[in-house]
DNA sequence: TAGTTATATACGAATATTCGTATTTTAAGT
DNA sequence: ACTTAAAATACGAATATTCGTATATAACTA
């Protein structure tokens, strides 16, 4: 317990940590793998989703600003895209990761677990 | 606000999304970072991350659980290495894509904000 | 066995994130 | 201009995660 880390290269983790916690969450990933099936509005999510609206809107808000997804209107709509192609690999690699580790992962008790 | 998802898919979700959070936090990502240069023992992190030892046993701990690290024992010591070739694909990709976005992401309220 | 080094675990306080609910903003349609 | 559909934002309560600190376990060594 003696070093420190540069501040450049502290703010530097901190970014990419941010960045994975954008994916650390059930209802944005699902709402990046319906948008890898095709582009949607809001309202068309929230369907999809059964969740409410304004945490649909705020969950998309965090992607947009974490650089998954962009937006544009059309008429009275917004629709909602992925942004980026690396989105869909990162999401590949992690399935294929968590799938043979499936057991071992939900004994992790650092982060998940409910008490 | 309509549906409702399968059990299995939500259960593959939240594993996900655990995956993901395995990687949501500074430490743990220079720990990989370090690991990715050399095999290392938890003193060795410690004196190079500049954390209490406990702190950093707790994050390798994490790291375990999600596959993203595997451990050896060597006499009195332990030694840690990165479990994965696909552990240095992801990063890199984040690496990337964080390249490219880093001053919007740092503007979103909903993960990494402090008050 | 007692002592020492290396590592892991426990647990409450401090922080961060998500949720539920209500409200506000925006802009299209009339 | 007025109305309304669509989406964004606000905010406290409920949860989850991290940290600081202390303690426990394991493996050598004298």
């Amino acid at each position: 317990m003696t070093k420190r880390l540069p501040a450049q290269e502290v703010e530097q983790l901190q970014l990419k940590a941010k960045f994975f916690r954008g994916l650390g969450d059930p209802t944005r990933l699902k709402i990046l793998e319906l948008l890898l099936q095709r582009d949607c509005t809001v309202t068309e999510l929230v369907k999809a989703l059964g969740v409410p609206q304004g945490r649909v809107s705020s969950h998309l808000a965090c992607l947009s600003w974490c650089g998954y997804v962009t937006a544009s209107r059309q008429g009275r709509n917004r629709y909602y895209r992925v942004a980026d192609r690396r989105v869909r690999k990162i999401l590949e690699l992690a399935r294929d990761m968590v799938a043979g580790n499936a057991e071992h992962l939900w004994a992790c008790t650092r982060i998940g677990r409910d008490r």
